[in-house]
DNA sequence: TATGAATGAGTCTTCATTCAT
DNA sequence: GATGAATGAAGACTCATTCAT
């Protein structure tokens, strides 16, 4: 069922159209896909929710895996839109380019459309090839861009200290998608809630510091106190 | 029934060690249940994996829901075990620490055992909340200790300086988790696979640079260019 | 699998009337749940006589469990709206009121929808204790209400003498649904059936001889002749 | 399953071994099946209350059916053995012994061992045809003697005047047979429990009058007054 | 377009029965 | 005789999907 060949030629069926009933089966398989993933999720439920019968959403979506690429796809599109060219125009500090980055990623993620979206594409990547590829070149690989901008702004501008951009992109964008994650995963269940604001705050002075600061660092040698770590040996 | 008769081979498959049956099982179920989620995987699977019959598995979990259960306890077993005795032992430098934070956790969460676990246990989160919450209190609290362990050993040798202890631990615990989650969701699938080793490295000195770096960072006063990373506006 | 092929002239079966469906369904269960009991009635069995598939069946009744109980609601039903009214506007001998009494009885709960269901009651009791209590306050006492009825009115023509009013209507209400029980328990194997009519008619009989007896009954002095009974002394 | 025709050979699997072990399976077998029905029985269940395993079950009993069969016959054993021989030693009153079958019936099937079989073996006719017909043949054929015996007593010293002996027989019958089913099948769900003792008098009172009343009883021709009662015309 | 009753293959789970020990 | 782990066929129930209206 999952990842049949014969999609070829809806590789836009996504691009629904724009009346009202689809939208509101959109976004009510949203919310129920992002709660309980794909499996758990009953067309049924997508239904009642939407206010529509079950056959209606066939109507518009070839099957319940059209509908969930559906629902990524038009959860992600505020993502695609959000273009890099800021960078080309941004003129203040790299300080605070690293606090805009944190804060507007929150923003951008938990806007009402794409909240739960990247735990949702995390937990059925392996159900869904394609749409996770989709989901790396298209997010994930956009979001990194965005990182390396801000790095090489910072760069250039001789604020920035960067050994490996590209992994201290991914490092970088990894935090960001991580926080995304957790909130939608564990946050909702801990006895103390996350200060958001306070996390990405502290999140981008993180990563100031490590940038801004000059001076390489290199693994040391291995030494012995490495087996102290190591205590595996006294498990079954 | 058009399957039964080539089971002729199978009749002393029961032969073999009761205690290592439910072993067999979980082997099976937690390389399934990581693979392809809970609710995609079926009891069926389950038991062709392990070389049962599906009534066996009900001999030893009461269902699916405690198979999956027993799968996630049994898989942060040596987790619980991994003490963090060795940073009373601890002599070295605290720069050596973080590389040994980081590559010890990646060895640790890649053990056969519990490899995929994360990635499983965030995609169910919402479906198995106390599961969730024994994975938050014992997992993710534990892991965050060993990290506040680290980042003290290292301010009170003066070579850390720490403003937020609590989200500091968080920042660099969610870094570590999400490698994890990463791998067995997105990397799998990526073109050119990430090198692990170097990305630990990196990530360790990144950590290194700014835990080791002095200036206390704030947040620079929001000035006018937060508009324009905000792009939104041109969506629905 | 095997047998799919020929399901091609059933593919209008679900044009029937959605009104009939529930009502096809409840009349198959009843005649599978009368002959075999609830457990070893099959769902799949019921859906088959009802000509319908399994899971039409649960678009009706939630569960099994539900759909028994709808049966026996639906087969009491009639009994439930046979008033004891007409005891208000009968004017005829108390000898007929009997007569009445058994052979009507008899009609109503061998009408086409509940015949069987006492013996059905009877059976699952243990199993289905809500379902025996509502059949107890209903079916039972609604019954012993209208034997009473009928002993009043014998008793206040003069023409019964009842000494325990309670225990007598018991033992009359007892009797007929007793035969509605052997009827369908053990009559339908006999060698020779019971000719019920006549049966009904001596049960009336019977019933009119001790009720018109004036003469109170007490029981004798217990005698030595009791051991004569008891020849259980050689039993384990 | 149920009904299979290869059982000839063991007509008498029930006469077994005088172990302590079959015993006890018999008896927590009888317990569970009175309670709970045949195929609400679970094996499992009659080899834990037992204190044995599944396996040892079928040591001694073939199968499931032939456990049940067995605990039928074995239960019934006490009321084969109970003989009418007494009756012609009897040299007591009729009134008398009214009432001494009355309690003795009751005494006889509330005896531990067929305590609630009548229950049973009334759920289960259809089911075990075979089984039904030797309850019939011997259970029921011979409690009807010993009624048509002391019927019999009766008349022949001119206490008792009984048209239709075999008629009057089967009603005395059926309502012995009748307490016993209902004790198990709804007395012990009842708000109030029925005051046996009392009942057994007042039946074998109910049972005197009748038989001693020496006025023949007609039915009376049938009357307008029928209609009155019939008010099905107004059901669905 | 929208419906919603019906489907029927598929899933989890049960449990009578077996058999090597 | 007794065990009890393993079986595997069968049953209750689910749910994505269809299609006549």
């Amino acid at each position: 069922m999952i990842e049949s060949p014969n999609h070829s030629e809806n590789k836009r069926f996504w691009k629904r159209k724009k009346e009202v009933r689809p939208q509101e089966i959109l976004k009510a398989a949203t919310e129920l896909f992002v709660e309980q993933g794909f499996s758990a999720t009953k067309v049924a439920m997508v239904a009642k929710k939407a206010g529509v019968q079950p056959g209606t959403i066939y109507v518009y979506y070839e099957n319940k895996e059209a509908l969930f690429k559906a629902v990524i796809h038009a959860a992600m599109d505020p993502v695609l839109q959000y273009s890099n060219d800021f960078l080309k125009q941004y003129t203040g500090s790299s300080k605070n380019l690293l606090f805009e980055l944190t804060h507007q990623w929150w923003k951008l993620m938990e806007s009402e459309a794409c909240a739960g979206i990247p735990k949702l594409v995390t937990a059925e990547s392996k159900n869904f090839p394609d749409l996770t590829r989709f989901y790396m070149d298209q997010v994930l690989v956009h979001a990194k861009r965005i990182v390396e901008g801000v790095l090489e702004y910072g760069i250039q501008k001789n604020d920035f200290f960067v050994e490996n951009l590209d992994i201290s992109a991914r490092i970088m964008m990894h935090s960001l998608h991580e926080i995304t994650v957790y909130a939608h995963s564990f946050d909702s269940l801990a006895d103390e809630k996350l200060d958001i604001e306070l996390y990405l705050d502290q999140l981008a002075s993180f990563f100031y510091k490590s940038l801004s600061n000059p001076h390489p660092v290199d693994r040391p040698l291995k030494g012995p106190e490495i087996q102290a770590l190591n205590t595996e040996e006294n498990h079954q």
